[in-house]
This record gives structure tokens, sequence and C-alpha cells, in this order.
DNA sequence: CAAAATACGTAACATTCGATACAGCGCCCC
DNA sequence: GGGGCGCTGTATCGAATGTTACGTATTTTG
């Protein structure tokens, strides 16, 4: 059952060739406005002839151009009208995405229901001030989000620090951690030992521990003065971390938001450098 | 102050003759759509003259007719691209966290509308079967996602790797791609010429790409064989890559669970090693 | 009530658009 | 390695679109 011009697409854009897959592509990637367009308009967006625009309507069931426009109105004039109808659409039934997808949207609003703006803004304002260095350092795989918000944190203030590879290495870098310091620790099940180690030493030389974790709490938790608790469940063979990614960009968004005057004029410079 | 342009027509209704008039009501009527479709439909719509419609649409400010529906264009997209700003509802409480949540949380959602089951199956069954070697690698700050999927990937298969450090590293494993292999892709705004440079020629190599970017495609789009558009926009300086995050999520338990027996049994090889 | 100004539609024009024929190219199969 | 098939872009044609000029109708104003 195929009801709009979208599912047809995406139905038959296996079948197709390269050029119109392209052309497919880009009008999914911008449904439905691409399709409203000239075929001219279109085609430089695809990057392919025209032509091959033409052959993709015909294709996917239609005689002429117009014709395919006019169906997209349709569509548009009926999604426009109930915007109910937009939530409630065709692809939530059944299927094998969903369950993830609803899964995931759960646990982000499960997550931020147990975090108030206050412990947000807490950690933004400690990773905002910059008495200290700031390192980050996360699991097996974990380590990623850390990667992530290091890659953030580093451009818009000086000091920061991702700690990868071996063990031996972040452990040594112990000595230039000190109580001005915040230390940014990723980690859920299965925690890693050597995490909690590194944890623990660092918490001793009087480091601020930040942690992500699942919500049955890394050990690290014990050394931790802030805790962030997100939901990891989703019907696959895997934990989810999306919801702790979630927190990692929105402290990045807020931490961003309060260096701002500082953060700006450091990425000018940043730009000018390059 | 005016910013849309319904607010712009019923700003001037006032002062407009009575065939403008009709115009511009019927336009209100069901907006935007007939301002999208021809003069002359738009004419008979209204009841009016062609030549009525065109002095209408001078009188709005618009050199050209065609000028007028592309400022339409740009409204609708606008429109159509944060589903939150629509609804607008004013229920989620204010603070500082919920805008970037609502907004994350309707990125995901506007994702993986354009995403059918169909299209995640084929991608997923073609990073399944291991005729060849599988290469992630990912832009300034989407490294880190390519690295989230290949450290899962790695574990459930052989031969997957993820292309990091300097670009002469990597350029020069392109010798070692043919075309049974699979290159995954993270690229979005801005565009790294050098994942542009280097899609390019694992292209010619026959390499299948498959690209994660925004909905703004990439310009590697042209040499994907799949693309997936994911949504960014979120109230912050940084873009946000949640979506692609959750879509890679998503594509590892499907991997995963269609490699089931195969992986199952690596996976407890790999226990047995440790 | 008359004259002028404005509004509106018909018709012809120029431009742009969509459609098609054809040739080059790569690809796959034998 | 050669022949055939399918895909794609260039160039061209016809059609439809937006635009403009002009004459008629309608309203406004002195």
């Amino acid at each position: 059952m195929i009801s709009s011009i979208a599912e047809l697409i995406s139905d038959r854009i296996g079948t197709m060739p390269a050029g119109e897959r392209r052309a497919a592509q880009t009008l999914i990637a911008n449904y439905p406005l691409t399709g409203l367009k000239t075929v001219a308009e279109f085609s430089a967006a695809a990057g392919v002839s025209s032509p091959t625009i033409l052959r993709f309507v015909a294709r996917l069931g239609f005689q002429n151009y117009p014709e395919f426009q006019s169906a997209l109105q349709d569509e548009l004039a009926a999604q426009l009208q109930s915007p109910a109808s937009r939530t409630l659409n065709p692809s939530s039934a059944g299927g094998a995405v969903s369950p993830m997808l609803e899964a995931t949207l759960d646990n982000m609003r499960e997550t931020f229901r147990h975090l108030t703006d206050r412990q947000l803004a807490d950690i933004a304002t400690r990773l905002a001030e910059r008495r200290g260095k700031t390192f980050l350092i996360g699991g097996r795989f974990t380590d990623p989000l850390a990667r992530y918000m290091a890659a953030h944190l580093a451009i818009i203030q000086p000091d920061v620090y991702h700690l990868a590879g071996q063990e031996s290495i972040w452990r040594d870098r112990l000595i230039d951690m000190g109580k001005r310091d915040v230390l940014v620790i990723f980690d859920i099940r299965r925690y890693q030992e050597s995490l909690v180690r590194f944890a623990e030493k660092a918490h001793h030389r009087g480091v601020q521990i930040i942690l992500f974790t699942d919500q049955w709490l890394s050990p690290i938790a014990r050394f931790a003065r802030h805790v962030i608790a997100g939901r990891t469940a989703v019907p696959s063979a895997w934990d989810s971390s999306a919801a702790l990614f979630v927190v990692a960009e929105t402290l990045i968004a807020a931490v961003t938001r309060q260096l701002e005057a500082a953060g700006a004029k450091r990425m000018r410079d940043l730009e000018s450098l390059r």
C-alpha cells in the first residue's frame, strides 16, 4: 500500500539507475520542495541533466512533469490542512525501524526528565569557567562521545584535552591534573575497570569529575561531582548512547552560550588562522 | 515588522482594487498553494484575468511572478524544516534545555520520516554481506560518529577499518579499495574538500559509498550509492549530529541482527580472547 | 452631469519551459 | 577481448508560460 509519493520513491529507489537515484535522493532530502521547482532547477540541484529528471518522474508512473508537480501539490495541500496527520504518519506502522526510534525518543525524554535545567546550567558553568584544564575520556564505545565533545569545547576555549590511546598514556597525564581541573568521563556498561581506577586517582588529586553514565550508574559515580544518567535500553543487541549524546550536545550549546563573548573572539581568531 | 508574505498581503489588502483583492483572498484561502501554480491557474481560481494576478504580485513588491513564487517556496521550506515552529506549542515549559531537546526530537522524527524501512534494510544488507572490506571516515565533527559505528561493526565482522589521522594517511589506503568494498562517509556542513576529493577517487575505483550528510546534501551525494540526510538544525551555535547518530545506531542494530548467526560466534570468540 | 483617472480584460509577443531525438559512453555478458 | 545493451548528456523542437500594449468599462472628481 503506497499512499505518498515519497513512499513510492523509496520503494523503487533500489531499482533505479545511478542518475535517477541521485534525483530521488535530492528530492527526498528536501521533500517535496525540489519537486515543485522547474526541471532545470531540479536537475541542477541533483547534479544531473534535465532528461534524467524527466525519466525519473516517468519511472514513477507520471505521464509528464506537470502531472508530477500537481500530485506533489495535492499531497502538500493535504498535509498543510491537517497538521495532525503528520505526527501519525504511516511509517510508524510496523516495520523494523520504528521500535528503535521510539525507544530512543523515549530514552531521551526520560533522561531529560530526571535532569533539571539547574543541573545542566551548573555543569555548563563549571565547564565554562576555565580556572583550570578540561580533560575528556571515554570507554570502549563511548570514547567517540568524548571526542565529539572535546572537538567542540576545544574550539571555544583553551586547555581542552581528549585522552586517547593506551591506558598508560593517559595515566601518566594524571600528573598534570589538579583541583582546578575538570575531568569528563563517559562510562556505561560494561564499566571499564581501567576507567574506574583512573577516575579514583584523579579524584584523589582533587580533580572535579563530571560523569556520563547509564541509569545503573558506573562505580565512578562515587567520585563524581556531577552525574548524568542516560537511558540506554533499546531493542538491539547493543546499548544506545544516543541520550548521552544529546545531553552532550545540549551542554556544548550551553557552554558556548556562556562563553559567547570570549568564545566568539576565539572562534574568529581560529578562522583567521586557516 | 512583516516577516511572511501572508502578513504582507493582509497588511495591504485594504488598499487594493477589487480584482486584486479577490486574488489576495483566493491566495490566503489556501495559502500558499495557489501561489505556486501558474498564473493562468491562479487567475482562474480567483476568477480574474492573468494581468490582474501579475499586477497583484507587482503591488506586493515583486519584480515578476517567478520571484514571487521563489519567495513562497523559501517560506514553505522554512516551515517544513522545523515542524516544531508550526505546531507552535507553548505547552512545553520554557527553560534553557527544552528548546534544544524539542528540536532534537523533531529532527529525529523528521529524519526518519524521510527514511523508509526499505532503505535502511538495503543499507544494512550491504553492510552485512561482507564481500569486501568496510571503511568508515568522518569530517571534523563527525569523525566520532564514524568511530562509534566502526567500533561496533568491527566486533561483529572482520575487515572493518576506521580511517583516521592526516589526509595523506587515508588517501594512501585508497590502493586497498576496490569495487567489492564499502565506504561509509560522514560529511555535514561545512563540507570538507578533502573528503569530497577522497570520495571521488574512491568512487572511481568502484567503491560503493554510503553517505551520512545533512539535508543540504554534501557534494559527495553525487558519488554515493546510498544517502542518508539527517536534520541538523537546533537552537545552538553548532549543528546537531544527533539524528545521524541515531540512524547510525539503528543501522548497527540492523546489521547485527542480520549477522546474528555468524556474528554471535565471532563475539564468543572475541570473548574468549580476553 | 461631464471629464479624467483608474481598473480591468483581450490579444499579441517574447521567453522560458518541458519534451524528444540522437549520439557517446560505460558496463556486463558471452 | 568483442559485441550488445542500457544509461546519460547535448542539442533541438514545439508548447505553454509570463509579460506587455492597448482598448473598454468603471469609478471618481470637479
